[in-house]
DNA sequence: GCTGCATCGCAACTCGGGGTTGCGATAGCC
DNA sequence: GGCTATCGCAACCCCGAGTTGCGATGCAGC
């Protein structure tokens, strides 16, 4: 399966291998920058991803229509990507860079409902959509994805927990809650609607997941 | 590679339509008047997509090792149903009648703390596993899937919203709340547990979604 | 026990998608 | 304008979803 492809990020260097040797994964050890062509075909081919994976069918998705979305060869794909799952992986992987905006309002009433409805947007989107096609996929078994998995939600989490640690130094949350625990109860209602119940997860939902978290959260019942 | 979890059994199951319907919604075009050798090789077949669908993705289900594990040639699988999709709606079907037991303690407390347990018992056992990997894959687009995917969940809620209302009459809840809010509340932790942050669903986890649920249902944040 | 019919086993087939290979064409950089 | 990496292309392999025709067999009823 898909096996390492890493993000090749800011700064990379392949040192010799003009021929890609099997080691040589995904793309990430092109021989040179060739920012010509090459980046525009890969940036083309990793839209096209997106956008067939945003149709929330991650197995219909071929490679070939992929190629030809992005008006290139299938062989093209499979020289640059190691096999589908890496391809989606990549592809993926500028999409986790893209956050939900993490909110400073001075109230976590504020702060957790701008949270909520920037979550509740990105799970409407087409790159929620994506991510979670993928992530719930048979392909979520794959190392790369399963670390993948983690970098999103691990991360997003620490990231929003300042909400709450600012709102117990404020005295608005009682002291000894447990700041992943709120912003989980928050984020849990949003990923059940869109998975399970398919209710719609409009601004109404969030808003609503907010209250409850916070309902609990001042009363015990999260920590 | 591990043993089959779910045989037939000497269990239910019989020769007496227990579940009727369902199954030939799906291959109805088929007369069945055989009742001798055919429901032998219909529950087995059955048995092996549950054990398939239960170690494995869904993606990576054959019909014919499906075939294999029944004892019966890909043949016979592909005359009794129409396709891969409706062997596995027809082998969920049966599935979604093992009911998580709905309890009657006394109080919400106990009631919601044995239903969450019930419900992460079945979310780790693999029938649980089985639904949740076919819900979400991309098989759940098929209408028939659709449809039991509303009975799987809907039902189920309906089933459980007594416990509220009844909790509400013995004053232990706000009159006003709304029992399938409450519900919810319990469920979609679990369910986020076992889809996004991948932690284990174990009695503890149950017993803390019960206790936020609570404090929040208490407190006006559901309803 | 025997026969008739439905069902099952079997092999051989089509179709499509994943993934590979060799070669010729081309576009970019120096 | 030449050199070389990259791309297009066609042809190929492998495998799993479904299909078909035919022969074998189990299960009635007699």
């Amino acid at each position: 399966m898909s096996s390492d492809s890493l993000p090749p990020g800011p700064g990379r260097s392949g040192p010799a291998p003009s021929v890609p040797a099997p080691s040589d994964s995904v793309e990430a050890g092109r021989v040179r920058p060739t920012i010509g062509r090459g980046e525009k075909v890969r940036t083309a081919v990793l839209a096209a991803t997106l956008a067939e994976l945003a149709e929330m069918r991650y197995a219909a998705l071929t490679v070939d229509a992929v190629a030809r979305r992005a008006g290139v060869h299938k062989t093209t794909v499979y020289r640059r990507w190691k096999d589908k799952d890496g391809l989606i992986v990549d592809a993926l992987a500028g999409q986790i860079a893209a956050e939900i905006p993490i909110p400073d309002t001075g109230t976590v009433d504020g702060d957790l409902r701008l949270l909520a409805r920037g979550l509740a947007a990105w799970l409407r989107g087409p790159s929620g959509a994506a991510v979670l096609a993928v992530m719930l996929s048979e392909a979520a078994q794959a190392p790369g994805l399963a670390a993948a998995r983690a970098q999103i939600f691990d991360d997003r989490l620490q990231r929003a927990e300042p909400i709450i640690t600012r709102a117990v130094e404020r005295g608005e949350l009682p002291a000894g809650i447990d700041p992943a625990a709120v912003i989980k109860a928050v984020a849990a209602p949003l990923y059940f609607r869109v998975l399970i119940t398919a209710e719609p997860v409009d601004d109404e939902a969030a808003d609503r997941s907010v209250t409850a978290a916070l309902a609990a959260a001042r009363n015990g019942g999260l920590g």
